[in-house]
This record gives structure tokens, sequence and C-alpha cells, in this order.
DNA sequence: AGACTCGGCAAGCAAGCGCTTAGTAGATCA
DNA sequence: TGATCTACTAAGCGCTTGCTTGCCGAGTCT
């Protein structure tokens, strides 16, 4: 019949347009998502917000991408709101891990903020398309919601601030606005809104160069961003 | 009679709203703007899409804060976005002509980044509401009218970079890596995004501790934060 | 006074929005 | 084989959106 023709055509037209816009995770942020039918829901709003942010953004959209009807994300979201939110956790709680298990690395300030830099650095460069999203588009979600993600975002800012004001205490840094300058490594670190995969600087090249922009900026020795370690031999070697 | 009132308290409702959520530009950016009864829906416009986001609000959320009808718009502009654009453009030039205007105060790199800082930092903080929207939004533009914006950013991101470039060549600043540096130059520049009216800091002191920070990060000599000039004192005195 | 201009209004249109509903193909069980 | 469940769809509802239309009162000119 001609309709059920009509219809595999409508279902092959989403297919290719889905394979054209994916958006695959770098570092398999959405692997372990439950339930596994909802990856593909989220890795499409992912790549949709991505390209016109959250509020220009249709559930129309995203569900093409998905390769499925407009209703298929109700399955497993209720609102399109519930997409933004799980996507801006899942970004925020993996830096989150990453800053703390960064202090793990050593004692020494400048080896943790290095640490925290090199890690932070890394991630928002590979993981641009979704750190995009998540530090753009979070200003979009609900009040009690925005206010779960701030919490997220304060303890990342002041395991930084600590990190600095005790490299002032024990006379490694020299400060002379200890917010002003904690603000300054925030703003460093995320470099999603401006890095391209496609220019001359892979995400490690990136973050040494910010290791050492940034710890010139905290005021350390010269000589500190050779000390501090590249991540990869022994820190007390 | 009843529907005369009823007209009558829908105005006063308008202008009561207005009031309250009042944007006026502190460097009076829209001062000049023809036509003149074109600059209440601007500075209105600059008020919603501040507190919304561009895609989120609505032409009758400009309208209102503008305390017009939602027709009345469209006296002066033809489209939402015309309204965008005519802010991106205002916000653009005027940060573009402070830039040109610091390159005039001195030859040296370190005075003349110094005056770059100084100047964009007390605007981004002074201005942070219209230069909040004006950094966020303007992606929100169509193609041709994105490309002229960007062909200003692209201005200023070359003026900065020269001037890093310069000073390198000259032995003041020590640079490992150009783009990287002139990038992480410009982002700490914008301040609008987390200044607070209401912190500690004023624009003035904020941008003398920005000062600081970045001829630090560029190499500079430990004292040229102090021989940079306040902008008060003659550059040359 | 009468004609004209202009800023603004009430009303409303077409399109697109987020989301709902009723129903079904296909896998899994007995 | 038939019952049941899950993931999904076609269709569309109610509402909001950006923008248009036809109109009008106040000011300005002749």
């Amino acid at each position: 019949m001609a309709a059920k023709a009509e219809l595999a055509q409508a279902g092959a037209k989403r297919m290719a347009f889905q394979r054209e816009h994916e958006y695959v995770s770098p570092r398999g942020l959405f692997d372990n998502v439950e339930p596994k039918g909802s990856r593909r829901f989220l890795t499409a709003a992912v790549s949709a917000f991505h390209g016109r942010g959250y509020h220009a953004t249709t559930t129309r959209d995203i569900a093409t991408l998905a390769g499925s009807s407009p209703a298929g994300i109700y399955t497993y979201y209720a609102t399109k709101a519930d997409l933004l939110y799980e996507i801006a956790l899942i970004g925020h709680q993996y830096i989150l891990d990453e800053t703390e298990a960064a202090l793990l690395v050593t004692d020494d300030p400048i080896g943790r903020i290095a640490e925290i830099v090199r890690r932070s650095v890394t991630y928002h460069a590979e993981e641009h398309v979704l750190t995009r999203v998540v530090n753009r588009d979070f200003q979009a979600l609900d009040v009690q919601r925005l206010a779960t993600i701030m919490k997220m975002r304060r303890r990342i800012s002041t395991i930084v601030r600590d990190e600095v004001r005790r490299g002032v205490e024990l006379g490694i840094f020299e400060v002379d606005h200890l917010e002003g300058t904690t603000i300054a490594v925030l703003r460093l670190m995320d470099v999603a809104s401006w890095y391209n995969e496609r220019g001359p600087m892979s995400p490690d090249e990136l973050a040494e160069v910010y290791v050492g922009l940034i710890l010139r900026m905290l005021g350390a020795p010269a000589a500190a961003s050779d000390q501090a370690g590249d991540g990869k031999t022994a820190v007390n070697g």
C-alpha cells in the first residue's frame, strides 16, 4: 500500500538524519545510564542542545536525532527539562569526581592545582560538545534543580579556592585577591566554549599550556610548571 | 463604561510592571539611539533577554517591560531578532572603540595591555546586564548578522594578540603559546557572567586585580602592574 | 476647520510548541 | 497457541508564539 511505503520512507529518513548528527561521548559518560533505551535520547539531546541551545531545541528535534517519533521521548522522560537535568547531572558529577580525585595525587598545592587544571582542561576539551551544553544551558533549569547543580559547582569552586589559599599560606603562591583569582582559575579551566577539535592543539597539549598560565597567575615559582609533574610520571620520583 | 475602566487598568498594570524591571544603561549606551521612541524597546529587550535569554523571551515580555501592547514593538522593529542585533551592535561597537582607544594611551605593550584590560573589565562590570546579554545571546543571530558581529569580535582578538606578540618580540612578555594565551586574556576580561554589583569589589578595584593577574600570566616583570599606571596619572610622569 | 501624519492599540491569525492518548508490533512467557 | 508486557507510533489537543491587520486619537500642517 502507498501508506505503508510512506511510513517506511519516513523511518528511513529519520535514521539517515540521525546518523549524520550523532554525538558519541568520547569518555563514554552515557554508557552506564539506565534504562538502556534512554541513552540514545540523552545523546540526541546533547547534540541538539549543542547546536541550537536548550530553548531553541524542540522535542521533535531530539526525537528525530534519536531516530524516533516525537512521542518516543516520553517513554523515558516526562519533560524536555528532565533530559537537560540528567545531562547536567552527569556532566557535573564527572568533573566533580575528577576534581576530588586530583587531590589524592599529592599534598603539594602546586601539584594539586596542576592536576586539577590538567584534568579539567582535558575533560572540557575532549568533551567540549557535552560541556558546552552543560555550562551554557544549565541556567535554563527550574529553581530547585538549578540549586542542586549550583551546589555541585560550588563544591568545585571551594576545592580550588581552598587549594589556592593553602598555597598562599604555605608561601608557595602569591595572590592579591583570593576570590577574584579563584574565579579566574575556574574561568580559564573551562575551555569548552572555544576549543576546536580540528585546531592545532590536542587536549593534552592545551592542558599543559593552561597549567603553566595558571601557575604563573598564582605567583608560583618560575620553574613550578616543570616541577608539577605531567600526570604520567611518579609525583615523588 | 466597564470596558473603558478595564482598559485603563490594563495600562496601569503594564506601567507598574515596567518600572519594577527597568534597565538603565550605566554608561548611557542607548541615549543617542534614533528614533527616540525605539529606546524603551531596546532597554526593555536587554532587561528581558538578561533574565530569560533570547529564545525564552517572548515579544510580549518585551512589550510589557516597555509599557506597550504586544504590537508596539513592530512600530520600530520588524522582528525580535532585529532588537537583538541592534543591542549586539551597540555593545560590541562600544568595547571595540574602547579597545582601540586604549592603544592611543601609550606605545608600551605593558601599558597598552593594562589599559585594554582596565577598560574592558570596568565596562563588563558596570554594564554587566548588557554585556551578559551581548556575549551570551549573540550566538542566536542568523548567519549573516552573526558574521558581522564575529568580525567585530575578531578585531578585538587581533588587537590583543598583536600586542601580546609585540611584547614577546620586545622581550617584555614571555609566552609559551600565543593563541592559547590570547584567548585566556580575552576570557579573563569578560567578567560579566559572574560579576555581582552587590559584591565587595567595585569595577575599578576588580579591574586592577585583573590587570595584575593578566600581566603576570604574560610573564611581565614582577613590578609591571605598578609601573603600568592606574589610568588616572600621567603615563610618562 | 479640515486633511494628514504618526505612534500606538485591540484583536486575531497561522504556525509551531510540549505533551497526551489510544492503539499496536514484536518479544517473552505459559 | 494465546496472554501479557514493553517500547514505540500516528494522530492530535490545547496553548503560546511571532507577527499582521484595521483602526484611532493626538498633534501638526495648510
